[in-house]
DNA sequence: TACGCTTGAATAGCGTGCTATGCAAATTAT
DNA sequence: ATAATTTGCATAGCACGCTATTCAAGCGTA
């Protein structure tokens, strides 16, 4: 039997996060915000003052991903990479009053996506559906990488 | 409320994603593999002399993306761009004998990753989440988009 | 037939992910 | 204290996704 691409997780699962990032990008570029910017907000809405290296923890992706991430939303008046008081490699990552305005219209635009997403799901299905996904990146992240 | 990213569907979408995306890559590497490329293959399998429109709608790609992915594909000796029979402006894609002897070894490191990915689950969970995968899926597609 | 619209594909430019390097500051070991 | 290692970040280079633009070939219609 062939490999059929509507029964891969791995399909379903590329083809389902380039719509959900597609949709909000939509949403948040009036905002003049991406993606990816509006992840790392996440992190330092809730917190902010985090090292470049912190936030790599946090978003789980690569810390040259992250720099670059940084240094475009430096450029578009986001953050402020300030000297770390007590590491001199370091820097603290600081959010501009431009940024800190944008969480509610942010959150809310997300949260416009997902509902959007979900729509076809009960509730009981939408709590399973996160649960899953978040037992299957845990299985990913745990597993040694093929030889 | 914050907003909590380990309970955002298109958070863990995107996350889910790059780690599928991560896991195939290192497992098709070794045949000179890239995972979009893999993913054109798919269809180039199941019927080979597609055009590069029939390829976009098949894989819900953008044009573009993939005029870039065929010409990386070209470039590595895995298709070949012959002029359509019967329309002009349009081209055939075929496969080269090195992408055909692919297709076992390539769809069984899918198929390993997917494993991988889906240890955690029961037969039955996993046909659930690839069912609400594909609701998802239908749902953003026919959402209309913001504004 | 000729003009105009549609359609298949290429290209430019950019965001976001990755790996691989390089460098300077900090830390550890000798 | 000096040398070696580790750590924080930047940069280069590439894959792949997108939008926008351009061009040529096909098709329609006046």
């Amino acid at each position: 039997m062939p490999f059929e691409k509507s029964r891969s997780a791995g399909y379903l699962a590329n083809h389902m996060a380039r719509l959900f990032a597609h949709g909000l990008a939509q949403r948040i570029k009036p905002l003049g915000l991406a993606p990816a910017q509006f992840m790392t907000l996440l992190e330092l809405w809730r917190e902010d003052g985090l090292t470049q290296g912190e936030l790599v923890a946090r978003l789980d992706v690569e810390q040259a991903t992250m720099a670059n991430t940084l240094t475009r939303m430096a450029r578009d008046g986001l953050i402020e990479r300030r000297p770390h008081p007590t590491d001199g490699r370091a820097q603290s990552i600081h959010l501009t009053d431009k940024a800190i305005a944008l969480e509610g219209p942010a959150t809310a635009a997300a949260a416009a996506q997902n509902d959007v997403a979900l729509a076809g799901l009960s509730e009981e299905e939408r709590s399973v559906f996160l649960d899953t996904m978040n037992t299957v990146i845990h299985a990913m992240k745990s597993a040694p990488m093929p030889k």
